[in-house]
DNA sequence: ATAGTAAGTGTATAAACTACACATTAGCCT
DNA sequence: AGGCTAATGTGTAGTTTATACACTTACTAT
């Protein structure tokens, strides 16, 4: 363990702390989460020796907050800011980081693979219609859950802990809102549990449930273009669900 | 930020990250804390600046995981393994610690008080009767949570999320029945949700629900030398509970 | 024996959960 | 224009869970 040498607009970073993000889409269809590709390129032929995926991560700076430096990692590859962050879990086992090809990675870019490094893990939820990835240089992509074998260093981990938390907080909050955009039906909504819980629901059961929900307002508007009797969209009312919420 | 200096049986320990255990306990009465004194003395005469009260904390040592840290501290005060402990919040703040006599305590023990560390939070239950406290030259005690108006450094906000944390959990999972003795009345039961939870429930409905729960096995034992009609004792049994638990 | 104390028990009402089937209404196709 | 397709939207009956509420029982201590 070294003084920092790692600066950065004039801040330095702490060195053995980072925060990796989950950040949650859903298109309606499937949970995504937003993946950072990292490489690998050889030392002497300079080619690709292999490309895999991260979340988003990052080493704090050394006068940031947990939480501010969440914020930021989202912002910087989203561009989003006022989401809500969950910090769920920290990964900090000294034998995070066994796998060769990780340290091989890790080595490439100058860091020590055995310097051990704690990691808070934030998830947060984005409506994927809300967002134009920023990429600033790195490459990232959304790519469902559900297809996601592996991830580089414990990121595989850190994700299904992610999503453990997710749904024990979806059971008793309703946060799916915030994966959904401002405008939503209700099978939308439905979906949205169905395929994050992994359970099937019975339509008329689910629509007596979220009636009692006095914070989710249903408007005039309908669905438009679609080859079917189009559904009634309905609005999540943040005030009304925070008085609501005093119980 | 310099390489570690302080070591201990062998061990380097990280000079970055500690970990505070909020170790609860309950006595019929009142929901208790273990905390341990802290003592400031003064350079120049050795008298004593002030004394007050920390949580159960320390650094982990670098080939330590985090739960393994806890469990020693835990263990260190104790003498208790097996214990259930949860990983409740980590406290990162760059400003945890500006009081002044924090400060000056952690100068008088050769330590940066500008130092930034980040602390892992994990509370445990234990049954008051299951332990006889392993003091190992620490000055430790029990205290009601009610009583407790401050503490060392953040730790009273430690403790405050540590209280949080438990009552949601409560509210979910029988975690209670850590904090009895192995045979307990319905009314101790009872009495622990209430004081936790802060809430008066009534007997007969409390009875009705736990009645559902099938690893709460009941006694033909009954209380002994209590003057009234004596309360059956109960059982929690773990392995039924486990199999409860899939659904 | 009696007074004090906490244990233990039942019923009626309201709210929530589960299972289950068919008519409605838009676009699309011919 | 008419019929097809596809998803929306709605009600009821049975069961389980939550809430409110008062008196008898069994032991100790005086």
């Amino acid at each position: 363990m070294e003084k920092s040498l790692i600066v950065h607009e004039g801040r330095t970073f702490n060195d053995f702390i980072s925060v990796d993000c989950v950040i949650f889409g859903f298109d309606f269809t499937q949970l995504n989460v937003l993946l950072v590709e990292r490489v690998l390129y050889d030392d002497v032929t300079g080619g690709i020796v292999f490309k895999d995926f991260t979340l988003a991560g990052h080493h704090i700076y050394q006068d940031e907050d947990l939480d501010e430096a969440a914020a930021r990692i989202l912002y910087d590859l989203t561009g989003l800011t006022n989401i809500y962050l969950e910090q769920f879990k920290v990964f900090g086992s000294p034998n995070r980081i066994t796998r060769e090809h990780d340290r091989a990675w890790l080595r490439f870019y100058g860091r020590n693979p055995d310097d051990r490094i704690i990691t808070v893990g934030y998830y947060s939820l984005v409506g994927l219609d809300r967002i134009t990835i920023q990429s600033k240089g790195w490459n990232v992509a959304w790519m469902p859950v559900s297809e996601i074998k592996d991830l580089a260093f414990d990121h595989m981990n850190i994700l299904n802990e992610a999503l453990k938390s997710l749904r024990i907080r979806l059971m008793h909050e309703p946060v799916g809102f915030e994966l959904l955009p401002p405008k939503f039906t209700l099978s939308q909504f439905q979906r949205l549990y169905e395929i994050i819980l992994g359970v099937e629901m019975d339509k008329r059961n689910f629509r007596k449930k979220v009636a009692r929900m006095k914070y989710l307002i249903p408007l005039e508007e309908r669905q438009q273009g679609v080859p079917h009797k189009p559904a009634r969209l309905y609005l999540f009312d943040r005030v009304v669900y925070e008085k609501t919420r005093e119980d």
